[in-house]
RNA sequence: GCCGAUGUGGCUCAGUGGUAGAGCACUCGAUUCGUAAUCGAGCGGUCGCGGGUUCAAAUCCCGCCAUCGGCUCCA
C-alpha cells in the first residue's frame, strides 16, 4: 500500500545568521503585517501568524477577500510601522483580565487561542508601539482598538497587540525593511480544519539583511527555472491535456524515450537483485478490493466502480491485492521464500481537483511497486536487500543524499505486540547494517505495519519523498495467505512492500528539476545533433548520423538549412548535450567539431574518438 | 473539494463593448553561411466550454472545465 507524497520538503534554510534573530525576525513581521492589515482594513479579525522555514504567515478573517493590490498596499503600511521605530514591548496578563479585553475587542479566535493555552502556562501578550500611552498609565484597556484608537492611530498614534508567547525583537525597526517581502495570498482552513471557516492567509518572507532576501529570491527563481512543467513543455517531454482530463499524463517521444531507459535500467536493476516481473490488470472484480480492505478505507481515493455484466469492476489504485492474489495461484513451501515480485504498476487514484500538480500529484501513475513475502527471520536482511537496492538505483540516477524516517506503531493498529517488535527490530537492524542515520518517527507508522521513508535530496537542496519500504500485517491475514513450514504445518508469511521511485511520473518530474532538464548523456532523449554549416555537407552529416544510431545512440541531424549560430542556438535551447559541426574541414579530415553543452568545444575528433568519450559519460552516468 | 488569480494561434504575451494583434515556432523563397538568433513573404485563432445581457461581447453577467498560488488530503 504505498502511498505517493507530494511537495518538496524545503530543506530548513540555514541561514548564515542566527536563527533565534531569525526567528524573531519573522514573527515580528507576522505581527506588523496583522497590525498593517488592521490598519488599513480595521474590521479584519486576527487569527495566527507564525513564522515558517523562508518567512512568515497571517491569517486573517474578513468578508471581502484581499488582492494582490492590496498586498502593495499592505506592504507600504508595513515599511511605515517599522520605519516609525516603535518600541515591541512584552506584558504578562492575567487570564481573566485579558479575556474580558478579548471579548471587548471582538476578536473570536483570539478567544480560541487563549482558551486553547493551558492553565498552568503563563500568558502574554506584545504591544507595538503604545509607548507614550503606556507609560504611566496602569489601564492598558486604553490601547484597545476600537473606533476611538484607530482614529488615534490615524493621527499617528501607533498602537496595536497580540496575544503571543513570543519571542519578539525589541523594535520594528529591528526589521530591515529591504529584507522582508510579502508574496502570496492563499485561502487557509481555521486550525487547518476544513469544516471551520476560511481565512486568507498572506505569506511573507523576511530576512536579517537585503542579501539573504535576494538570495532566497534567487533560490526561488532558480526553483521556477527547474520547474518540471514548464521544462516538460519547452522540451516537448510530456503534456496534461485539458481535453482527457486533469492529473492524467501524456508521455511525448521524448519523454516517452527517457521512461523507456529508466524502465530498462529499473527491469535489469531488479532482475539482478533476485526479483521477478509481474504484469498484472488494470482492473478487477470489486470483492478483491473489499477483501483487501481498500473499498472500506481507501474509498474516498478511489474512482467508482463500473458495472459490467451485473458485476462491478475497480480500477485498481494499487498493485498489492493482485500481487497477493497471484501468490495465492499455488500452494509455496518455506523453501521457495522469500518470493520477490515486481511490477511497474499503473494505478488511478481520484485526487481533488485542487491537488493536482504537473506530475508529482497526478490521477493515473505508475508504481515501481515490489512485494515481497518472506518468513519472520528473513525480514531484516530482506529489508537490507531493499535499502541497498535503493541506494544503487538512486545513485545511479544522481541522488546520493539521503534523509531516513523510520516509522513505528501508531495507537490503531493491527497485529500482536511480538510481530510488529520483530518487524520494528528487523527495520532497525537493516538500518543499522546499512550504517544509515535515521529520524525514528513515533506513531507514524500505518495501522498495517512499520515503515521506512527514504527523501532524497535534489540539486538545489530540496527533499524529495520517493522510496517507501512497508511491513505489512493487515493483507496476509485479510486474504489468509499461507505457505507450508518445514514442519508441514501451514504459516503465514510476512509481506513487505516497497516501491523506490515511488511513481514514474513524479521521479520523472523530480529528476527533471534535479537536473533542470540538462540530463545526462545515458538518459538524454537525444544525444547528438549533427550540423551541417551548409547544404555540401548534409550527405556526409546524414551519414555520419547514421552510424551512430546503428550503433545505439540517439542522433539527430538538423535539417533546417539555418546558419551555423543559429543551429548551435537551437540544440542549446534544446539542451541537447552534444553537437557535432561538420563543415568543409571535417569532411576533408573525416572528422567532426564537437561542441557539448556541459564542457564547451571539444575541437576536432574522429567518430571513434567521440563514441569512445560519449561510451565513457555514458558508462559512468555523468556529463559528457 | 475550498479561497484567490488566470485561460487570446504550437509557445510567450498585447488587446477591457465597435472589423482579433506582435515576437518566436511553422511553410515557402532568397542566402550556402564555421560555434547561441540571415533577410523577405506566407500560413495559422468562432479569444477554455456553455448560457445570458446588448444593435454589437475576447471585453460585462451566470454556470462549468482546466491551470497557477495556497488550504485540506496523501490508506
Amino acid at each position: 500500500m504505498i502511498s505517493q507524497v507530494n511537495r518538496p520538503f524545503t530543506e530548513k534554510s540555514a541561514p548564515k545568521s542566527n536563527p533565534q534573530t531569525l526567528l524573531r525576525i519573522r514573527h515580528t513581521c507576522a505581527h506588523v503585517l496583522a497590525m498593517a492589515v488592521q490598519t488599513l482594513f480595521p474590521e479584519t479579525k486576527v487569527t495566527i501568524g507564525p513564522w515558517t522555514e523562508t518567512g512568515f504567515y497571517y491569517d486573517f478573517d474578513r468578508q471581502t477577500p484581499l488582492t494582490p493590490d492590496d498586498l502593495t498596499q499592505i506592504e507600504t503600511e508595513m515599511r511605515r510601522i517599522i520605519n516609525a521605530n516603535l518600541p515591541i514591548i512584552q506584558e504578562v496578563v492575567d487570564r481573566s483580565q485579558i479575556r474580558a479585553e478579548i471579548e471587548q475587542l471582538h476578536e473570536p479566535y483570539k478567544l480560541e487561542i487563549l482558551d486553547s493555552i493551558p492553565a498552568d502556562e503563563p500568558i502574554t501578550r506584545y504591544f507595538i508601539g503604545c509607548a507614550d500611552a503606556l507609560q504611566g498609565v496602569t489601564d492598558a484597556s486604553l490601547f484597545h482598538i476600537t473606533a476611538d484608537t484607530l482614529t488615534q492611530k490615524q493621527m499617528g498614534k501607533d498602537c496595536w497587540w497580540d496575544l503571543c508567547a513570543g519571542p519578539h525583537l525589541n523594535s520594528t525597526s529591528d526589521i530591515n525593511p529591504e529584507a522582508f517581502a510579502l508574496e502570496s495570498v492563499a485561502g487557509a482552513y481555521w486550525r487547518g480544519d476544513e469544516t471551520k471557516p476560511q481565512l486568507q492567509r498572506i505569506y511573507g518572507t523576511a530576512w536579517e539583511t537585503p542579501d539573504q532576501l535576494q538570495a532566497y529570491l534567487t533560490q526561488k527563481e532558480e526553483a521556477k527555472r527547474r520547474d518540471h512543467r514548464k521544462l516538460g513543455q519547452d522540451l516537448d517531454l510530456f503534456s496534461i491535456q485539458e481535453d482527457a482530463g486533469g492529473g492524467l499524463v501524456f508521455w511525448h517521444p521524448k519523454g516517452a524515450r527517457m521512461r523507456l531507459l529508466i524502465e530498462d535500467y529499473w527491469r535489469k536493476a531488479h532482475l539482478d537483485a533476485g526479483y521477478e516481473l509481474l504484469y498484472t490488470p488494470h482492473i478487477a472484480n470489486l470483492d478483491l478490493w473489499k477483501t483487501s480492505g481498500h473499498f472500506d478505507f481507501y474509498r474516498e481515493n478511489m474512482f467508482d466502480p463500473m458495472e459490467i455484466e451485473a458485476q462491478h469492476y475497480q480500477l485498481k489504485p494499487m498493485n498489492c491485492p493482485f500481487h497477493v492474489l497471484a501468490y495465492q495461484s499455488h500452494l509455496h513451501s518455506y523453501r521457495e521464500l522469500p518470493i520477490r515480485w515486481a511490477e511497474l504498476g499503473t494505478v488511478y487514484r481520484y485526487e481533488r481537483s485542487g491537488v493536482l500538480h504537473g506530475l508529482m500529484r497526478v490521477r493515473g501513475f505508475t508504481q515501481d511497486d515490489a512485494h515481497i513475502f518472506c518468513l519472520p527471520d528473513q525480514v531484516a536482511d530482506e529489508i537490507l536487500g531493499v535499502l541497498n537496492l535503493t541506494e544503487t538505483i538512486l545513485s545511479d540516477f544522481g541522488f546520493t543524499q539521503y534523509e531516513v524516517n523510520l516509522s513505528t506503531r501508531p495507537a490503531k493498529s493491527v497485529g500482536t505486540d511480538n510481530i510488529w517488535q520483530l518487524a520494528t527490530d528487523a527495520l532497525v537492524e537493516a538500518l543499522n547494517t546499512k550504517g544509515w542515520d535515521y529520524i525514528t518517527d513515533e506513531g507514524g507508522g500505518a495501522f498495517y505495519g512499520p515503515k521506512i521513508d527514504i527523501k532524497i535530496k535534489d540539486a538545489i537542496g530540496r527533499l524529495w519523498q520517493c522510496s517507501t519500504i512497508q511491513v505489512d500485517f493487515n493483507l496476509p491475514e485479510r486474504f489468509d495467505m499461507e505457505y507450508v513450514a518445514a514442519d508441514g504445518l501451514r504459516q503465514r508469511p510476512i509481506m513487505i512492500h516497497r516501491a523506490i521511485f515511488g511513481s514514474l511520473e513524479r521521479f520523472f518530474g523530480i529528476l527533471t528539476e534535479h537536473y533542470a532538464g540538462d540530463f545526462p548523456l545515458w538518459l538524454a532523449p537525444v544525444q547528438v545533433r549533427v550540423l551541417p554549416v551548409s547544404d555540401d555537407q548534409r550527405a556526409y552529416a546524414t551519414a555520419i548520423a547514421q552510424q551512430l544510431k546503428q550503433l545505439g545512440y540517439r542522433v539527430e541531424v538538423d535539417s533546417s538549412g539555418e546558419r551555423l549560430g543559429k543551429q548551435i542556438r537551437t540544440a542549446e535551447v534544446e539542451k541537447i548535450p552534444v553537437v557535432a559541426v561538420i563543415g568543409k574541414r571535417e569532411v576533408e579530415n573525416q572528422t567532426l567539431s564537437i561542441r557539448t553543452r556541459q564542457s564547451g568545444e571539444l575541437g576536432s575528433l574522429t567518430r571513434l574518438e567521440l563514441q569512445e568519450r560519449m561510451q565513457q559519460a555514458i558508462e559512468n552516468r555523468q556529463p559528457i
